[in-house]
DNA sequence: GGGAAAAGGTCTAGCGCGAGTACGTTCTCA
DNA sequence: TGAGAACGTACTCGCGCTAGACCTTTTCCC
């Protein structure tokens, strides 16, 4: 059976996305998130080909699919450039194969916040924890409006990944962040749920200050389980992967 | 700065594998993990393609280098087909972009197994644990020949991750261990170090036994730290990535 | 006012990967 | 000795992507 299931993942489907599928997730999932901002500008077209290392007609290939889904504007002439709209579209409903496999994206979500509450407890500098507070506190006053509670808690996440100096660790959060905001912008949050997992926040932060690894850890997973437990009581349970 | 490191991640070079490198590294990996041990037979080309979900002819050009780098072996006619080769070449030297990375990898590894550690205390079935003990005890007879040690170790990683009962986790670990495997296969293991890390082993499938998350966790961490460890005393600081 | 500059918008030529399919070759087993 | 199961080879076709030249719009600045 372990034999049959390490063979199964190494005959796994190959499955590889397209330049043009990732460049758009990619712009996409920034603004979904608030990494990129309504009004926010692009760089522009011949210089994020060069970034992106893509040819400009995939690069436009996919620009154009985001203007006409409405979550970017493109302005001609000197000065112009591709902006960020100043109001993007609602998010859509979380697809078939996410609802299938949310637990597995919750388990993914598990493991990389872990990675992230142990490696910062070890390296975060204290300065940059100090943002984390102050963002923490400001989050407090959030907790009646949803969408600026989320888009701050993605902040959060995102930058305590930033405080372990792991590039990779960033990567893999903003990831887990993306598909867990697909899963939850469609549900309920009462006050009491977020002014509760702030708590939490302040809690982490703190063990993390006090070097305890052990403690961040720990407060982290029961962070996350809250979460886990509001989607188990809305979400079906997981089936095998769907094709 | 926060800004800034979260737009380099969005703008980050978008760089596809092909169908033709994802499928070679696949087979690669198994057979370096030993997920695929010498003399075994793989999957007859026609079967192998659909289950890959590519076409014959890319899995061909894969097929054909790994029989050229001495990975596999072909026979034809009937009975025939591809074999893992019986005397499989020396493990190349961990590439450059590894090397520098090295610190990376750990710490992508590191969440993956807290993130095992966590769950499987969380779901484990009794029953698999058992399978993990008997495994743990037969390496404790392996300290002496890394090569046995490190393949039951591969097996003990893998086995944990599928007590989880989720399928993404299988396939992190699979991939964390593949980089580690390039990474520690040509530095000495003194006995006394194996059998410590084994005892940790055993410590870790206790604690998952007794449905202690943050003992399990924690565990674990010390458990990687002293790989981290070893390594940090033979390799540079790792750097700014390299492209 | 009139360039020059900086942006997006359009078009074309061509390459390489990968899908699909047909046929050839070699070996073993009944 | 033939059937069958496997690898080996050869071909065509289409799509995704690259690369580059050129057009159009707008604004800044002399």
């Amino acid at each position: 059976m372990s034999r049959a299931s390490s063979l199964e993942v190494t005959f796994a489907p190959v499955r590889s996305q397209t330049a043009f599928e990732e460049t758009m997730e990619r712009i996409g999932t920034a603004i979904k998130l608030g990494v990129l901002a309504p009004g926010d500008r692009l760089p522009a077209e011949r210089e994020l080909c060069g970034k992106l290392e893509i040819s400009r007609s995939t690069l436009r290939q996919a620009l154009t699919a985001l203007v006409q889904s409405g979550h970017v504007v493109a302005a001609r002439g000197r000065g112009g450039g591709t902006f960020v709209a100043e109001r993007p579209p609602p998010l859509e409903p979380p697809s078939a194969e996410l609802l299938h496999n949310w637990r597995e994206a919750c388990d993914t979500r598990l493991a990389v916040e872990l990675g992230v509450a142990t490696l910062a407890a070890q390296r975060a500098q204290p300065e940059r924890l100090d943002d984390l507070v102050e963002l923490v506190a400001e989050m407090d006053d959030m907790v009646e409006d949803f969408g600026a509670y989320r888009r701050a808690d993605v902040r959060f996440h995102i930058g305590l990944a930033e405080t372990t100096g792991s590039h990779r660790m960033v990567v893999l959060a903003t990831e887990a962040q993306a598909a867990m905001t697909d899963l939850i912008a469609h549900i309920a949050h009462p006050v009491e749920v977020l002014a509760n997992a702030n708590a939490q926040h302040a809690r982490l932060v703190a063990a993390i200050r006090e070097r305890d690894a052990t403690r961040a850890t720990a407060v982290m997973a029961e962070h996350l389980r809250g979460t886990e437990h509001v989607l188990a009581g809305l979400l079906p349970e997981s089936g095998p992967p769907v094709y």
